[in-house]
DNA sequence: TAGACGTGGACAACCAGGTTGACTATTGTT
DNA sequence: AACAATAGTCAACCTGGTTGTCCACGTCTA
């Protein structure tokens, strides 16, 4: 039975949205139940230094408005503070609040449960093949989270 | 070097970003600017039958009303026709064009040769042995195509 | 030191692709 | 014949993007 190439990308497509699909309903459970992905990756990038919105917006391969909406929402849900940068005034500076990185770490968590049950299923020597051939067909991909909707729109370079 | 939960669930998203783009640049190199996999998906459901607007709906796990968009996007470009249904005079009839047959075509021999790409890479039983494991983990999985957004919005029960 | 230029943030208008709800026309069932 | 279910359409709305415009502030340089 020769794999189609269309098939192998949406058995790609179908592997990661059954982790986030896991990962998003166990952290409704946990009352977290106003969480999307964009919101932890956003998070993430916040946390590891993208204290301000343009900043944000070019991790993300985003335009700063919509880094600026994204964190509207996360500061709105109490996620993420925004304070005066006492260095530079045009900036606000970004922070990841206690919530919030209490959601990061329960991701995290949710995360690496959902790879060991793979490992469980698959043995983990041959998860983490699967993960080297990933790697080595991708590289250490920069993340592209301009993502909602990129499945329909219009194509940027390939990665 | 433990790989997280988290990051396999990238990389497998690098994955279909990877071959997704690279079909959409090369497809649009070959002059069909104006395709999304959104599109791809629903003209392989229509011709594999789902040839009415609620039917398509289904099959895509989205509302009729969605797939009535896309149905008129998708005819607006040539892509499908609509007729009467001789049998059923509420329905709509759909049929792919042969424009649109051509575009299907081609976006097969295109991932076609993108996995042929990352068999050279990896080697052809490597690449198989990937397919298996996430065929295996996963299941042959019914596609859900209530994809653009659902990065960001709620929850629908996990794969 | 003044002005030019660049950058951060905000606002508005727009788009794509989804959603629900309401309504009509037709078909199928009792 | 009456009623229920289904196909399609319209309208209003949501989310997460996009551009473009504008202002306030910082930085660089003539």
């Amino acid at each position: 039975m020769p794999r189609s190439g269309a098939d192998l990308a949406l058995l790609l497509l179908a592997g990661f949205r059954s982790l986030v699909d896991g990962a998003m309903t166990e952290l409704a459970a946990q009352g977290h139940d106003d969480v999307r992905p964009v919101h932890d990756f956003a998070m993430r990038a916040i946390a590891a230094g993208a204290d301000n919105a343009s900043e944000l917006g070019r991790r993300l391969s985003v335009s700063k408005q919509a880094a600026a909406k994204t964190i509207a929402v996360l500061q709105d849900r109490g996620y993420v503070s925004r304070g005066a940068d006492p260095v530079d005034a045009r900036r606000k500076r970004l922070e990841v609040t206690p919530l919030g990185f209490e959601v990061l770490r329960a991701g995290e968590a949710i995360f690496d449960e959902l790879r060991h049950r793979w490992e469980e299923r698959i043995g983990t020597a041959q998860l983490e093949v699967l993960e080297q051939h990933l790697t080595a067909l991708l590289g250490e991909s920069p993340i592209r989270l301009d993502t909602p909707g990129w499945l329909a729109r219009d194509l940027g370079e390939p990665v």
